[in-house]
DNA sequence: GGCGCTGTAACCTTGTGAGTTACACAGAGG
DNA sequence: CCTCTGTGTAACTCACAAGGTTACAGCGCC
């Protein structure tokens, strides 16, 4: 479990549901969007939920309950869903304080945030660049392949 | 346990290398340098048994034993600190193989695939623009503040 | 051979994500 | 007002990986 699935799993259940929304369903359950990820409902359900926080999603209940989508998938880029999930930075700093009577224990951390800062800013733009209109679009043409 | 730390330590280990080089020690004890890091001498030697492995340090053994840098400081970037860790990708993908009979589990790992290789790129683009020089430098610089 | 440190194996602890079960709650429709 | 469907969340288990620790064999200079 050593790698991240969720920000996978999140940008899957916006694209299936932007295309389920395409097909004429009106609302996802997160049990039919769970058969597509492959998974259980709750797993789905605390994904969305994430989802909801950020606005990027909205629950419906009573009878034909379910989840729309509220934005437009061009607008939502692959940064606002990985926002959405907030989680921790890319790397972590020590587990235990280094030794701050050690110039480079002193030093370290305030460096290396700075670094790490980059790294996260480079990695944004990038998520930026992509939407979920755009991976559907991907999505859709590997068919043929 | 979320965030990795080795990156942090790896980079810390190295650069109070150079410095401890700098200071006219021959070699380095994974004990002294835990002293500084705050952990256990084991822990630092699985690091610089990575370290080792992509050649940027070297062990003595016998009499006098220890460590040492094989290589300039200035030519050590973070990217060549970061692979000789080989960490798992930024991102995985789905634990269980999404629905293949969907169109969305169908293509999106092949979609995302190509995603998260940009991000990497963008990464270790950033990655090689620091070296281990300059994070001495930077450390030492703080030591005024 | 003694000594100091490397190099690893083995083990424990802990944090976390994922999966699962269970159940209270919302609200449309009969 | 009762039923039915699906949300929203708590509580639990399981698996895994990193970090920490102990232990010990190996190496090579003295």
């Amino acid at each position: 479990m050593s790698a991240n699935s969720r920000l996978t799993v999140a940008v899957h259940v916006l694209t299936w549901m932007v295309l389920d929304r395409r097909e004429g369903h009106e609302v996802a359950t997160s049990e039919r969007i769970a058969g597509s990820v492959n998974t259980n409902p709750v797993v789905i359900r605390r994904c969305l939920g994430d989802l909801r926080k950020a606005g990027l999603v909205e629950a419906r209940r009573g009878t034909g309950a379910g989840w729309v989508v509220t934005r437009d998938p061009e607008s939502i880029t692959l940064l606002d869903v990985y926002e959405a999930l907030d989680e921790g930075g890319l790397f972590g700093m020590h587990n235990a304080r280094p030794n701050q009577s050690c110039p480079v224990g002193f030093g370290i951390q305030p460096t290396l945030r700075q670094v790490y800062d980059g790294l996260e800013d480079a990695m944004r733009k990038q998520l930026a660049g992509t939407t979920i209109a755009d991976v559907l679009r991907d999505v859709l043409a590997r068919q043929r392949e």
